[in-house]
DNA sequence: GTCTATAATTCGATAGAC
DNA sequence: GTCTATCGAATTATAGAC
């Protein structure tokens, strides 16, 4: 019981740790000893609760975008709802939230890749589709995830200065336009 | 004279080999052994030539984008003429291309990434200036960057189905309109 | 100029004591 | 449930023969 509860935590201060370490360098990158280092246990732990790397890669990446009901959204507000959303979401700590943790690895994690994939299918296609109709959502996806994953990239990953050095409201506005854009033409 | 000759081949056959290698599994996953079987030559002769692994990056990494001058494009057509040039850079083979190549590592290398805002400041900017005026231009380039490299992520790294699906025209069509708005807004 | 052999690390994973 | 000890594999890098 008391071992329970322990084990408990120990299993969340790794899943943490694990974030941020996949955030940080991306899944080849990372070592299980890193990982065990930083929540202060000991590597074989990790192995016992999650069996291996590649598990606790899968078990660090349940990514919910929490995307709001967007069918009372007006065409019109629809971009800059969306922009708004992730870059709220992102601002905090970019290296907490599983959208960015897993970009930073999908781009050489295969596994990781189609996890992608199956974000944008799952959650951003059917969120679109409650005001773009199911055969524009899914072309919409594709291109709502250019501009916000490029969005991800430039500012919180590469940190190119004129993006990075935007505030968060000066990037709702910089995004808005070109997103609108793309709803509009789609 | 004669080992000179080969010695430049062997050479230019490290530098290709890597380059595919960096281009498809980034900096960490990319290993010295790979790249020197690819070459069809011994581990041993890329470290004679290029001194570490770290160099020989450094050295696949000489990213020249080729902007044309745009001082003479009117800004109407500056959307649709960055988008072609690039589109039309990435469609051959992809892992050819000197950008994608540095794109893949520079989420996870530092060094990658400093070198891709080194080519955003010296290249995309300076090209940008020439129409839009040298005070609009850093930040006209990082919303390029977000856009562009936001298209070689979905379409070319993590191949998002509707994004990658698309006719390489479909793609200039589909970039136009939010680029355009971009530059406009700017 | 090219290769063999190997040093020195580092990592994921396992076995087993407590 | 937690840790010690270690295996086996893979990697970068070096030394030196030819």
């Amino acid at each position: 019981m008391a071992g329970e509860t322990r084990g408990g935590q120990t299993k969340a201060a790794i899943l943490r740790a694990a974030r941020e370490r996949f955030a940080a360098q991306g899944y080849e990158r990372t070592t299980i000893r890193g990982v065990a280092a930083d929540a202060g246990i000991d590597p074989s732990m990790v192995m016992r609760y999650f069996g291996s790397k590649e598990r606790l890669f899968d078990a660090a990446l349940a990514v919910d975008l929490r995307l709001p009901d967007l069918a009372g959204v007006p065409v019109g507000e629809l971009a800059q709802v969306l922009v708004r959303h992730f870059v709220e979401r992102w601002e905090g700590d970019p290296a907490d939230d599983a959208l960015l943790v897993l970009l930073r690895s999908a781009v050489t994690n295969e596994a990781a890749a189609a996890r992608m994939r199956e974000v944008f299918a799952t959650q951003v296609a059917p969120a679109l589709a409650a005001v773009l109709g199911p055969e524009r959502a899914a072309r919409a996806g594709g291109l709502v995830a250019t501009q916000l994953l490029g969005l991800a990239l430039t500012r919180y990953l590469l940190r190119l200065p004129p993006v990075a050095e935007l505030s968060a409201e000066a990037v709702v506005a910089a995004l808005t336009p070109s997103l609108e854009a793309t709803l509009l033409s789609t």
